[in-house]
DNA sequence: GATCCGCAGATTGGATCCAATCTGCTTTGG
DNA sequence: CCAAAGCAGATTGGATCCAATCTGCGGATC
């Protein structure tokens, strides 16, 4: 059994999975280097298969090879970061607008589900020893929320478009830019909550333009936090 | 120098660019198998660069790799190339949109040009004995016209997700599907012009209607084919 | 005292080697 | 004559080995 760090001989495919956990949870921060014999000795085997992980999330855009020495976390620029957040808008705005029409009921409970703990979220952020509580609970109900948007598109290429896309973006951005301020909170709570009305309705080209704007609103509030 | 295939001496990034090339040219068929070892022979390297250039690829989604049995090129069903197309005509329409607030007068040009070949093609169509030709400039033409749009949206982000999706197409995909219709392919001059007048107008909104139309209408023209 | 040179250690890139697995053909039994 | 078993060749997956290169540090030089 595993006397390692995790499972014991780990394929490709297992060593990309477990370093994108690591690099998104921000056990390896951003600009770190990645040691193929550390990874390669952590996952039980040599560094042959570790390399060929490290080139998969070369070309996912995770992680950038630089020659003779080494891997490092990506960092991306501002601006790197505003037109993913811009194209990521784009996306899940059309997702929002086909969801519009393909939801199930299953689904719109989900939704709702999420627009109730958004709102508790709202009333927990203002305790500040419960920050970190908040940002966890904000984290997993905004990818629960944007994750069900997507599924009930129902298009395998939009979602694999923005799972690309959100690779290359650091995890808990959008918190960063909402923590502190509880009237960007509730703006926030309040755009997700309209976005599942319109859907709600069958109302695509509002939905797409609702989330259009959360989005860029999303990446004005990051972007003035980092300037 | 090169006494082999190409170059001597190749780097993974060569080999990754080399073998994209002869996928998207069809010299490596859709659904066929890469030999690990006559890549190897043909960049004159040993197979360990030529398994990263692989894993790289299978990442981008154009090939995938079975366990002992090799690599393959990416055989998409006819749903993955309808949602692909979907995705790629949300974006084109995002960049056309975003092209009509900043094209420059020279990219301006360049569509100007592109119009005026897209005309040219329908007539060279007609005649049976420059069909190759006409596919050859067709697909020339059509390439410039949508990366001059996407390069005056001047988005990086939107420019490689929509690479990252046209890797995962089969090439020519478009003109299997106009090949033979003078009308549709009359048609299709016509939406490559239209789109031009709305940049050129600065009306974006239209311009980007008009891109998902046109994108639609090739993914119809597509799948009937298939069909 | 600052700068340049060069060497030792660390790390990567790639070649080669061997075991595991798959494919296709041949053989064997019904 | 057909189906199942088995064997040989081909091919991949991964471990190991060695050369190339980078980093950091210490000493020589001005």
């Amino acid at each position: 059994m595993a006397a390692r760090g995790s499972a014991d001989v780990a394929s490709v495919r297992d060593i990309v999975d477990r370093l994108q956990e690591r690099i998104g949870s921000g056990e390896i921060p951003i600009g770190g280097w990645i040691r193929q014999e550390q990874v390669a000795q952590q996952h039980g085997v040599s560094r042959t298969p570790v390399r060929e992980a490290l080139r998969q999330l070369e070309a996912l855009g995770v992680v950038e090879m630089v020659a003779h020495r080494g891997a490092r976390v990506t960092l991306p620029s501002t601006r790197d970061i505003a037109e993913a957040l811009e194209v990521r808008g784009v996306l899940e705005g059309h997702a929002a607008q086909l969801a519009a029409d393909r939801i199930t009921e299953a689904q719109l409970e989900v939704l709702a589900g999420t627009d109730a703990t958004f709102r508790r979220v709202v009333v927990l952020a203002r305790d500040p020893d419960a920050q970190e509580e908040a940002r966890e609970l904000w984290y997993r109900t905004n990818s629960l929320f944007h994750a069900t948007v997507v599924e009930a598109a129902g298009n395998r290429q939009l979602t694999a478009s923005l799972d690309a896309l959100h690779h290359r973006l650091p995890r808990n951005l959008t918190w960063a830019g909402l923590a502190g301020d509880p009237r960007l909170l509730d703006r926030n709570a309040d755009d997700h909550i309209a976005i599942t009305a319109a859907i709600r309705a069958g109302e695509g080209e509002r939905a797409r333009s609702l989330t259009l704007q959360h989005a860029r609103r999303a990446a004005e509030m990051i972007l003035v936090r980092r300037a």
